[in-house]
DNA sequence: GACTGATACTATACGGCGTATAGAGATGGT
DNA sequence: ACCATCTCTATACGCCGTATAGTATCAGTC
């Protein structure tokens, strides 16, 4: 907590002998961060962070009290790069889709903080200020608070859910060496192959598939799965948000 | 694939030459489920599977490909264990809302199975079952199906962030030895301590989380964020279900 | 200016993981 | 009886987090 903080309060007040520390913890967490990028399904490990700053890995605990701890302060960290959107323009609704999507960008950058748990949160000041400018823009919608508080829960699980199905996608990419594609054809093939009563046994699924409306296709480079989530997410929490307005007359 | 369905399209058409195998796959499949509920957070292991059925670890690689596999094959065999809403009882609401709280208990068992990859999904029949019958509940609706698309990706996002919430939960509680209650009281005398202007930085956060109408205490020793994940997966539901249900004036 | 004691860092080790590789043992067709 | 074939075992490799013990470096004291 200290050190989520950069408290000052229960400062060393050392005695001043011995060596002075070679490192400063923001340059190690910077270091977590540009390694934990590197590979994000994996995520950081002490003895790459320690090569990273030019130390040995058990040196890291000097600074550190556990890998767990220094995933905490990583992923507070990268909170920072999210915007305040509580000054934004436009109404609430478009400025929640919007939040949504820059939480989601900043996840799938950093797909391993996908893994820091929801249960026991980090309470770092970055992380908090995201929540707040969140709460600060559905508050002007003036609507119970109990009802507020499941909404956020439902944005946050769809954010995540929506930055995990990407980061996903593009990890089994590079870890199968296969196309998304060229995976779908794989797998289809093999469908078609060992289980020839798929439509008789999955009406509705084959019903619900065969009733998609294309995407446009893209130039930037994403996969499908990707553009389609975006889209899945802007629609679905557009669908969410009218439930949110409207007075409810179910329960 | 052909071990998913347990297909016998492509059966070894051995010579039956040497040994016979010693195990059944589905009794493999079964340890690895045993060993894996019995240590959620880590999932199942090559050598405990193996020492669970009493072989090496090696000796499963002729039955299954690799790790990988083992676990979508567990992770398809669980959901066998949903009962299918279809047939059941109410309208489309309540029986949605019960297939996502069956979902969830589900993958409260087995924990580990909310690791399992979303973007190169199993395909396995007992998973394709459950998909199958909440879009079948759903169609009831005669919604637009692009709209239910997206609302059936918000359910599943739904259902596994409250599930993962309430399993690490449990997890930590275990791995800290350290009550839910212990460490929220840690956690804010910490923050007390360390960060004195929480209110002036964060007022919204504040008056939302003062705002918290109290949950009634339960005998059933489940925990208080697992009880309230509940109720706010409950209520979430309902609002967006809310929005699905009427006819959108936005966009 | 040598000595002392605290501190920052290094070296090594342990038990765990998935699985590659090589070899042993059993089996049934010839 | 032989041996190709198949199942299973034994061993090993390179990773991981971190406990433990040892070493180098400094500030203060005499």
């Amino acid at each position: 907590m200290a050190l989520l903080w950069r408290s000052e309060v229960a400062e060393p007040v050392s005695s001043s002998r011995g060596p002075k520390p070679r490192l400063e913890i923001d340059a190690i967490v910077a270091a977590a961060i540009a390694v934990a990028d590197s590979n994000p399904s994996v995520g950081l490990t002490m003895r790459a962070v320690a090569e990273q700053v030019g130390v040995t890995a058990m040196a890291l605990y000097g600074y550190v009290p556990d890998k767990n701890s220094l995933v905490a302060l990583a992923y507070d960290a990268i909170h920072a790069e999210i915007s305040d959107c509580e000054r934004g323009e436009g109404e609430w609704r478009e400025r929640t889709i919007a939040w949504a999507e820059d939480l989601v960008a900043l996840f799938v950058r950093h797909a391993w903080a996908l893994r820091v748990s929801y249960a026991r949160p980090v309470f770092g000041p970055n992380e908090q200020r995201v929540l707040e400018s969140l709460v600060g823009v559905l508050r002007t919608t003036h609507q119970n608070p109990d009802r507020m508080r499941r909404l956020v829960g439902l944005l946050f699980y769809a954010v995540r859910g929506t930055a995990l199905t990407i980061a996903e996608a593009r990890e089994a990419e590079v870890a199968s060496g296969m196309t998304e594609e060229d995976w779908w054809r794989t797998t289809s093939a093999g469908l078609d192959e060992n289980v020839q009563d798929f439509g008789d046994r999955f009406p509705n699924t084959i019903w619900l598939l065969s009733q998609q409306s294309d995407l446009p296709g893209s130039d930037d480079g994403s996969s499908y799965v990707e553009r389609q989530s975006l889209v899945n997410l802007r629609s679905g929490l557009g669908i969410l948000l009218d439930g949110f307005e409207a007075a409810t007359p179910h329960r």
